[in-house]
DNA sequence: ACGGCATTGTTGACGTCGACAACAATCCTC
DNA sequence: GAGGATTGTTGTCGACGTCAACAATGCCGT
């Protein structure tokens, strides 16, 4: 459908009324108003925003508090095991471990049955930031509430929990 | 917890019961399993997958996908229209409509009002991808369904829609 | 005990993507 | 006509996912 050829000037009055096309209508999503992955992006998206908006102050990242959860809730896992977890390939967790070593969050100790491994730990500091990061973790996620509603919140990560 | 010590060796026979330390154990989620963040990302991640496996015969990423249906469902939208209502950035949009217009699919015509926009339109060529492109999407998304139960799928896909 | 095979961590390289700055051309408004 | 905003464009940077290769180590059957 052309966009609504404007009628042919028998009105000379105002070249055109409205001229701000500011937002020239409304642009039709077509047919991604039935995908669901157009939306789970965008929610997601917005969702990382305001993460890391809010954590900005202790400059953690939503991958790095992944880790960082995951290694102080199970103390001593290597990087395999973590890695496989949380969906991340070994080589890139190498490198955002060096970073996390290099701040002083986390160590690698050498595990102690597999030469191989390293243990994975937080050290004190690590659980002191660990701390304040699901701290304003929190608030980030209490903020969602009010977006969805209680039920829809609700809805939403049982219905997610159920197909991971 | 240490990994559950194996019992001190009173049965001899077979060293470990079954000692492929394939998971060694399941690894604590952590707070993680409160943080709907979280569970969106990974299941964008798996919708992603499925969907880019399935459009591969005819090399269609889900942005580039989302923009041959936009620019399928408003001729003549400007590139600042186009990447605003996807969320992409202008300078990223420069560079994948230059992808697409290399390979013939979409092309930038002169805008008649104004000088300074480009008028975004499918060629005959894009025109057909983008028809092949919507029929191995909508198998994509009938893939989800069983996945999520009708019911869930209703529901997630009307919660996201509304927040969006 | 030994040799082949798998696993683990590591490094290097590549391509994609989001973000930002700068710029020229064009439009708009006073 | 001048100043300011918008649009498309280019360059650059950093974060990521991915793949290949490698050394060290563990595991296994013969």
């Amino acid at each position: 459908m052309p966009p609504a050829k404007r009628a042919t000037a028998t009105l000379p009055l105002r070249k055109t009324p409205q001229p701000k096309r500011v937002s020239p209508a409304v642009i039709d999503l077509g047919v991604l108003n039935e995908h669901l992955g157009y939306f789970v992006r965008r929610f997601q998206v917005a969702i990382f925003q305001d993460f890391i908006r809010r954590l900005s102050r202790i400059d953690i990242s939503p991958a790095q508090f992944s880790v960082l959860v995951i290694i102080g809730a199970n103390e001593g896992l290597s990087q395999s095991e973590l890695g496989s977890t949380l969906g991340i390939e070994r080589a890139r967790l190498v490198r955002m471990l060096h970073l996390l070593d290099k701040r002083g969050l986390t160590e690698r100790l050498p595990s102690s049955a597999d030469g191989r491994r390293h243990a994975l730990r937080l050290t004190r500091a690590g659980q002191t930031t660990l701390k304040q990061a699901k701290a304003l973790a929190a608030q980030h996620e209490a903020s969602l509430l009010p977006k969805l509603g209680p039920e829809r919140y609700r809805q939403m990560l049982d219905a997610l929990r159920a197909v991971s």
